[in-house]
RNA sequence: GGGUCGGUGGUCUAGCUUGGUAUGAUUCUUGGUUCGGAUCCAAGGGAUCGGGCGUUCAAAUCGCCUCCGGCCCA
């Protein structure tokens, strides 16, 4: 045999996202440095520069929503004593078999207490809530806090996706009314709607859960379903209407106006940027590894030096030109200066997914050129040095909004009407989500749920809140008279 | 929680059936060469074979226990 050339290795990472998904999403994670679950301990991941970098942006945004919406940052002790944690009925039986419990210190001593790590940090926050709270003039109360919460999670764990420990802003708000604490719901709403689908370019559904499917203690939980590349959805941030049972449980009351004490109302929203990041490397990736919007990758622009030996410093100092120039429009850009030829850069940092490359070599400096790649399409441009930043900045939109498009035309056609479980599996088979007319979402419908989730592996959603929907024709499952219309899929 | 497959230098991997302290690639370090889609050459570093116990003169290899992980299912 004469072919003892080697063949050009294709890519760092090529894999097909639609048909492998599991594989795809194990493979970035490693290649592209998003996490290392090395660590030994299940459920337990440490995050790199690469996607902590990317987390961050996104919960500067978040947090910049919040804070324009009048919440205010705080912070809470990470553990919680297990008297508090267990003051409230249905939130213990909610959360306990999930808490990971310190019992001692040091040598073997045993604590007085036991002390929980937060799953959620309702039952840490509120007995200060219920000391802060004093007077109607102290409401609304609207604040939030950045931490990691701690779930010993059952079901199989995966990097960001599901963590027994997860990042996440969790906001805490105290109402004088319910129906303030129902425009909270819908604040909270629009902020997922911002955050995650205009900026991260996510789109999302948003539904009522189901009585059997809401947070533990509360009366309603609203959340925002996305759609993973494997067909099931996946849910983003939730909002719970929480009533008065938490004030009730952890005595927050005020005096109101006519100095009577009376108990507060409350909701709490919990956006985990852990969870929604493992979405978005979902979303937008694509076979050639990760597709960052331009305004989260921790950088915007990657730029590239090309040079045969004697040009080296001409072309250094054009890119630092150029870095300096984006750098004065508020750009994130690197230049990659490693010891490695341009092709390993343009395949390293297309994994990575930055989304604009610039390619700088002789040729564009005799000209007052550059070349400008674009991620997204994996397009390229040849630019006047002149209109750079103009240009950058334009096909950075422009990359953001193509991301979301081609995200949103995944759900074009997602929601199929079924009437029966045949119609519905075969809806779910192609990836689809099921409209059916369903009894009740009270907690009388949920033996209907099981049946439909041992019959088709799907499961209800919940009902539209963004949406009137009428039902007409009877419950798939037990062909009582249906009172709403839910959505079936298949879930992480 | 059930099923199943697996754990060998940083990474991927050969060896396991038929016991005799480990193969190759890649990464990493150094020097040179090269640079418009994964440069090439040379030298060097790096593994008590996930952990424990057992069988044996001898265990990556055989047995038991345990930890960790992947995938599928609930």
């Amino acid at each position: 045999m004469s072919s003892d050339k080697k063949e050009p290795r294709s890519t760092i990472f090529d894999i097909d996202k639609e048909k492998d998904f599991p594989d795809w999403f194990g493979e970035i994670c490693k290649v592209a440095e998003l996490a290392d679950i090395r660590y030994g301990v299940k459920g337990f991941t440490p995050f790199p520069p690469w996607s902590l970098m990317t987390m961050n942006n996104m919960f500067d945004i978040l947090e910049e929503v919040l804070q324009r919406k009048d919440h205010l940052p705080m912070l809470f002790p990470t553990v919680i004593p297990e008297s508090n944690l267990t003051k409230e009925a249905k939130h213990v039986e909610g959360f306990v078999p999930q808490v990971f419990w310190i019992e001692d210190t040091g040598d073997d001593e045993k604590l007085e207490e036991r002390l929980a790590l937060r799953p959620t940090s309702e039952t840490a926050i509120y007995p200060m809530y219920s000391l802060w709270v004093r007077s109607w003039r102290d409401l609304p109360m609207k604040r939030y806090q950045r931490c990691s919460v701690f779930r010993s999670e059952i079901k199989s764990t995966r990097p960001f996706l599901r963590g027994r420990e997860f990042l996440w802003i969790e906001s805490h708000n105290v109402y004088a009314s319910h129906d303030e604490v129902k425009a909270q719901v819908m604040e909270d709403l629009e902020t997922t709607k911002e955050v995650v689908t205009d900026n991260f370019g996510i789109p999302v559904m948003v539904f009522r859960r189901t009585q059997w499917d809401k947070f533990p203690g509360g009366l309603n939980t609203y959340a925002a379903d996305t759609l993973m590349p494997d067909g099931k959805v996946i849910q983003l941030p939730s909002t719970h209407d929480l009533g008065d049972n938490f004030a009730r449980a952890f005595d927050i009351t005020y005096l109101n106006e006519n100095n009577e004490t009376v108990y507060a109302w409350q909701t709490c929203y919990g956006p985990a940027i852990s969870r929604i990041f493992g979405a978005l490397i979902s979303v937008h990736g694509d076979n050639k590894g990760l597709r960052l919007p331009f305004k989260i990758a921790p950088y915007q622009v990657v730029v590239i030096p090309i040079f045969r030996g004697d040009d080296a410093d001409a072309v250094l100092k054009y890119c630092e030109d150029i870095q300096k120039t984006l750098k004065k429009a508020g750009l994130r850009v690197h230049i990659d200066k490693r010891d490695d030829t341009p092709g390993w850069k343009y395949n390293y940092w297309e994994m990575k997914g930055v989304p604009i490359r610039v390619e700088v070599g002789p040729r564009d400096l005799k000209g007052n050129k550059a070349v400008l790649f674009r991620r997204d399409t994996m397009d390229r441009e040849t630019i006047d040095i002149t209109d750079l930043k103009k240009k950058v900045l334009s096909l950075g939109t422009e990359i953001d909004k193509n991301l979301r498009r081609i995200a949103e035309s995944r759900f074009e056609g997602l929601v199929v009407d079924a009437d029966s479980f045949g119609a519905i599996e075969d809806a779910l088979d192609k990836g689809k989500i099921a409209r059916i007319p369903f009894c009740t979402t009270e907690m009388e419908g949920l033996s209907c749920d099981e049946e439909i989730k041992d019959r088709t592996g799907g499961e209800v959603r919940g009902t539209r809140i963004d949406v009137e929907e009428k039902p007409e024709g009877v419950c798939v499952a037990c062909g009582k008279v249906a009172t709403e219309i839910v959505y079936i899929a298949r879930s992480y």
